[in-house]
DNA sequence: GTCAATGCAAACATTTTGCAACTCT
DNA sequence: AGAGTTGCAAAATGTTTGCATTGAC
């Protein structure tokens, strides 16, 4: 079944493409469906290096410099988002067909958490008001700890109570 | 006034940094006091290269290598804060002194307006707390249009009014 | 047939690292 | 004295670009 969902979905994604493509004048190659496919059917996190992997060990034959153009008119499209998590790489996530949300991200394993972003965007809303700004969007990231981190912190905690931690320790 | 509140809080980063330091075995140069107060004199928002920039040209040598560490180890003791606007580089925000703010995008002319985030703390625990998170920190962005961007448009727009507009551009 | 798209490699921009010389403490 | 720090230049990333060739419409 959700197999069942992911093909319609997918199929959908790529009309959404096809469309857009069409109505710039542009073409739909058999790379950007490709590609549009690789981005559907990749986990919902992914960075452009790893979709070009993804592909490659699917026989897919295309060049890197396509993967990036084309996930930026895929962002264009709105198909595709781009977060920032860390500063190293561009992370990219599928939105088509998925409710808008926003992301946790655990500081001590990384780990992401999704939550809806309704309350977010109403918060937007009121506080672009008072500034006489335009609300479009909003990029927004809680960084804490999950559940599992605060236990084993707390732990490791308890371990070493009462004597001398971290002190002295280099980068 | 602002010069001398300013050099107050200067003198205060320094002291904060140099025990930073202390407490963990590192050292306070010359190099790094030179750097703090570069960064405390330079406008807001910075980049690193900016502020390589701003110290040779008041003649303070130092290496691009030694910024980039130093800013590191501000960033971890909570003078500087990294922010991602753009994806090009990270900036970086004194934070030593301020209250907690985050930023509103313009995605037309790239203004910066600044606002208070108290209200954002509070919604990211209330999030936080229903997927057994904990919050320690977030960052937040609202990307949007600026008053002057929203009335540019909308005059570029009645004057191209029922013309056909936009269609088959490229990049 | 035309205009756009591709792939490659080279260019880029930013940040990190290895290492010998130096400097706080 | 000795651990940590510096600066330089080289390396590493991640992304973009120029251009000759190929392909969609």
């Amino acid at each position: 079944m959700p197999q069942r969902v992911a093909q319609e979905l997918m199929k959908a994604a790529e009309n959404v493409f096809r469309e857009f493509l069409r109505d710039r004048g542009l073409k739909y190659t058999g790379e950007r469906e490709m590609i549009v496919q690789a981005v559907m059917r990749n986990p919902e996190h992914f960075e452009a290096e790893q979709l070009l992997r993804d592909m490659r060990q699917a026989r897919e034959k295309v060049g890197k410099a396509t993967v990036y153009r084309t996930l930026k008119l895929l962002v264009e499209c709105g198909i595709v988002k781009e977060v920032h998590f860390s500063n190293k790489q561009v992370h990219y996530e599928h939105t088509y067909g998925q409710d808008p949300h926003d992301h946790m991200v655990c500081r001590r394993c990384g780990r992401i958490i999704e939550f809806d972003a309704s309350d977010v965007v109403r918060l937007r809303t009121v506080l672009a008001a008072k500034k006489d700004f335009k609300a479009l969007s909003h990029r927004f990231q809680i960084v804490g700890l999950c559940r599992a981190c605060v236990q084993a912190i707390s732990i490791a905690q308890s371990a070493t109570d009462g004597r001398a931690v971290n002190k002295g320790r280099r980068r």
